[in-house]
DNA sequence: GCCGAACCGTAACGTACGGTACGGCTTCTG
DNA sequence: CAGAAGCCGTACCGTACGTTACGGTTCGGC
């Protein structure tokens, strides 16, 4: 999986170009990939030419929006100094409540169609970028505090990955293809507190210290 | 979401119309939504105008194609008289299983691929075709045995619904997104077995009953 | 004030593809 | 065997859209 095309570039953006990609951006969450360069150059304000002399051709406009789209999303991370089961838990929350928030948002959402929708036809990367800077920034993120919470006896686990993914699933369940192949499905805030509190308990019932600090 | 669509107009084709949508699901798979009308005409040997008599646009021979593919596949269904420990947990293993083959088959992932594309757009109802026949039928499927395992004090939990989306968490983890973003991820037969074990297991040991046969 | 660069708006070009029309072939029916 | 119906192959039409070209405008540097 390419692991470049992290931060690095979203800077060479001039701030138009930023404007402009944020249009576009915009654009590919009403219309889906039924944005036409045409309608990118109107709501942004420019003409086609510039377009083009920016970014090459539609693809490679597709690919800037959503690099663009990849380096503004983050989750949080947080710091892996929470020693104690409290800490902890409220990491994992924080953790899966902010990624309901992103696979649930409209952003989201429309980049990742569009991504699945080119990855079928393989002319570029869309996908392997959303998965870098979505599941696998993700994994990223989170695996140093699984690590720090089996340091501290919080945890037990063998593969720190295979953990993940199971906390990754425990999460999204079916949310994101759902979501995804057009499913209505409200996630309010307090409904996504509520998962995240669930999919943390969850993985703590499976992955939680049964020696140590079980006094609960 | 629309319960209508599952088996029932599978029948009313002809056994050419069948060969002319297995063709287009071919293309399908390999094109993507790509395919054009006149490469499914040419793959099928049968001419356009029989094409648009038939399915009447583009959208209706999509949506056929999906249809009929999905009326082809269904998740097994396991009849809910295990009683015991050890039926339950095949059950579930099967049910596991079958649903990672199904999920990570060339036809599926192309399948809703093309889905989720045009869930985006939305002039059809592709997405609803595949949740209906794909996440919706595997709950209608495995709600019955898990209930059957309530009954027979073997599993515990208040919400069937909740239940299952936790076992389809633990199932398909991050698999779906990561093929559907061109994530290569080779399941072997091996693998699936493993991880529907895997799964299982933690299913198990989050809604187990803990008191009855908790004799292990 | 003049020049060139960058850029906007728009017109124009080429192509791909959805959809339609039509001639010819086979099969069925009376 | 004549006529009709269904279908194949192909040519054709209209349009949408990616891409290019160009005239006009703004703006920083000399």
């Amino acid at each position: 999986m390419l692991a470049n095309a992290d931060i690095d570039n979203s800077q060479a953006l001039t701030e138009r170009q930023k404007a402009v990609l944020d249009a576009a951006l915009r654009l590919l969450v009403e219309e889906g990939d039924h944005l036409t360069m045409t309608a990118v150059a109107r709501r942004a304000s420019c003409s086609k030419e510039t377009l083009y002399k920016w970014f090459g051709d539609r693809d490679g406009l597709l690919t800037a929006t959503v690099q663009w789209q990849a380096s503004k999303v983050r989750v949080a991370s947080v710091d892996g100094k929470g020693l104690d089961l409290a800490s902890l838990t409220a990491s994992l929350e924080r953790f899966a409540s902010d990624w309901l928030k992103v696979i649930s948002s409209d952003t989201s959402i429309a980049l990742n169609r569009v991504a699945v929708g080119h990855a079928g036809s393989g002319k570029d990367n869309l996908g392997a970028v959303v998965l870098e800077n979505g599941r696998f920034a993700l994994a990223r993120r989170l695996k140093p505090v699984l690590e720090a919470g089996r340091q501290a006896g919080l945890l037990e686990f063998t593969d720190a990955e295979t953990a993940f993914r199971t906390f990754f699933g425990l999460v999204a369940r079916d949310v994101q293809i759902r979501l995804l192949l057009g499913d209505r499905l409200e996630l309010t805030e307090a409904a996504i507190g509520g998962d995240a509190a669930r999919a943390t308990q969850q993985f703590l019932a499976l992955h939680g210290a049964k020696t140590g600090p079980q006094s609960l």
